[in-house]
DNA sequence: ATGAAAGCGCTAACAT
DNA sequence: ATGTTAGCGCTTTCAT
């Protein structure tokens, strides 16, 4: 049977009214003695605190929520340990929802944590593919990481790289770097066509012709680079630099030119963008544009928190990319 | 200002009891003309139902929780993909909580998960490191993936691989191989001794001495396996093999090789465990003893749910390893 | 220093 | 076909 404060309250002698007060810190009107008393039976007798009730009653719970597309995406865990380290130090609880890029998770997500069951949202999906309904009916605070959107419009708080200027520089390296047919392997999402931006422009500048059919879009994910490369090198042999529309694809990348004998970065270049953890242990060592994922994280719960604890209003934060020179340029 | 089922019923001029029975779908009593103005009414007033209060009448939320030590690692997150997508045929949700390998949020977020805000809870840290006090109170349905733990004792369900036999076969592979002085580089959690009971069994076995000087226990990431590389190599010189306790150790472990200038495999043969996502793509890639993360997080999630919802005992299952032969032996 | 009581928003058994 | 009602466990104001 669960322990309410109701049984503490009946075996301490008291009421229900003492035991919320003891167990709750406002303990500066009750005599030493039943507050120890309350205190023991709390241990005794295993109380736990019944979330519902208490949320039902104050209206937040201490919690924020974390939304994030794809778990599997170490970019993603890393922003989510910058908010738990920050959320942890303010004392509040993060409970994340991975919505595997599904539409429809998504949605549930959004539904899920809004029922107040969360005093604020974290997301780092475009909130732009979701209805509008959805997002109107969100009733906390929301920050976004990592992703463009109307923020101000919304009253969104945000926390980002600027993404096509992180693809035009990952363009521009190529290019300096010799690359004369440069290819880009991206994701279609709605979001994912301001990066394409970068590539198209920094093509512009240097005067070099963009050719739709040395774009290829698909998903944020190892086998986008895979096939990717597969379909351009086929028909373009001589392709000699990609970009990549993240880390992932990057290693898709690697994999189908390792497999197709090109050497890198001899024969052909490639620049990934995110620089997650195994980057650095790629084969061979990606060279990319680096997100500081940790330190956004960190920062959109800071917000977040502040937002909620003092009325700080929500705002907007840019971070600065940085380029990771390793070995497939 | 939210809107609440009473909100509706007053605009709808019914009670809350009809709006809660439509909302719910109990509606084969309810006249058409009151069912379509209840859900017109909802989406127009952008209705959102207070998941506190349902809790609390309910005593269940149709979401089950996992605990994580460690989101950076990609193992965890194959497993949390395993468990969501199971989860979502069934319709639950599922709210994931990382501990950080830290054993007050790991308190916490048992606390925070058992209050009533999950119906079950999916754990793969080993639940022997915290107190038997916080066990005890556990009161909703638990089955541990990945971490052997007297499950029957505590009513638990479990999903496993047998870690000890992975690694004893992993020091066989090495062995067979031709490695003559075989190195450990493993965590020292509490359920990591059983581990490295399969390396000093396989070498027993093989009539090889073990010997303490080639064994570094630290923790599960990759900068165990950069440090623990350096003082075992430093010490000993010979080590012609390294087992690794799991793939990110390992990780660290080709890095500080390759710092050594040492070839792998002709100087060193390394072999690690849980074959992440990542290992195939690692410099060079990694031999690995494969744990079927994906499929042990959607049995756990099968069977948690089953209990749930037809009383299914939770029971025990293990499932194999297998060898993942790579570059690195 | 402590308690009584109202009520948060919802569900479900029981009327009607 | 719809409504009444009694809580779920907790917090909090107001009494005492």
């Amino acid at each position: 049977m669960t322990v309410t404060m109701k049984d503490i309250a009946h075996a301490a002698g008291v009421s229900t009214a003492t035991v919320s007060k003891v167990l709750n810190g406002l303990d500066e009107h009750i005599s030493e003695e039943t507050r120890q008393k309350i205190w023991n039976l709390k241990e005794k007798m295993g109380y736990i605190p019944n979330n519902f009730a208490r949320g039902l009653k104050k209206k937040s719970s201490g919690t924020i929520g974390f939304i994030l597309p794809d778990i599997a995406n170490p970019f993603f865990p890393e922003i989510a340990r910058g908010i738990q380290d920050e959320a942890r130090k303010e004392d509040f609880a993060v409970v994340m929802c991975n919505t595997g890029n599904n539409a429809e998770a998504e949605t549930k997500a959004i539904e899920f944590l809004t029922s107040k069951m969360v005093d604020g949202i974290i997301y780092t999906r475009s909130v732009m593919n979701v209805g509008a309904k959805e997002i109107k009916t969100i009733d906390v605070p929301v920050v976004a990481v990592d992703r463009r959107i109307h923020a101000k419009k919304l009253g969104f708080g945000q926390v980002y790289v600027d993404a096509v200027a992180g693809i035009h520089e990952a363009t521009n390296v190529l290019i300096r770097h010799g690359c004369r047919k440069i290819a880009c392997i991206s994701a279609k999402y709605p979001t994912s066509g301001d990066r394409i931006e970068g590539y198209r422009q920094a093509l512009k500048e240097a005067r070099m012709t963009v050719r739709e059919s040395l774009i290829y879009l698909d998903s944020f994910d190892v086998s986008t680079g895979y096939a990717g490369t597969e379909k351009l090198l086929h028909a373009n042999p001589s392709i000699d630099g990609i970009v990549c529309g993240d880390d992932l694809i990057a290693f898709g990348v690697l994999h189908a030119l390792r497999d197709h004998r090109k050497r890198i970065p001899e024969d052909i270049k490639v620049i990934g963008f995110d620089d997650i953890y195994f980057a650095k242990y790629s084969t061979p060592a990606l060279t990319t544009i680096r997100q500081p994922a940790y330190e956004m994280g960190k920062e959109a719960a800071h917000m977040m928190i502040s937002h909620l604890l003092n009325g700080t209003p929500l705002s907007s934060l840019k971070f600065d990319y940085s380029i990771e020179m390793r070995e497939t340029v």
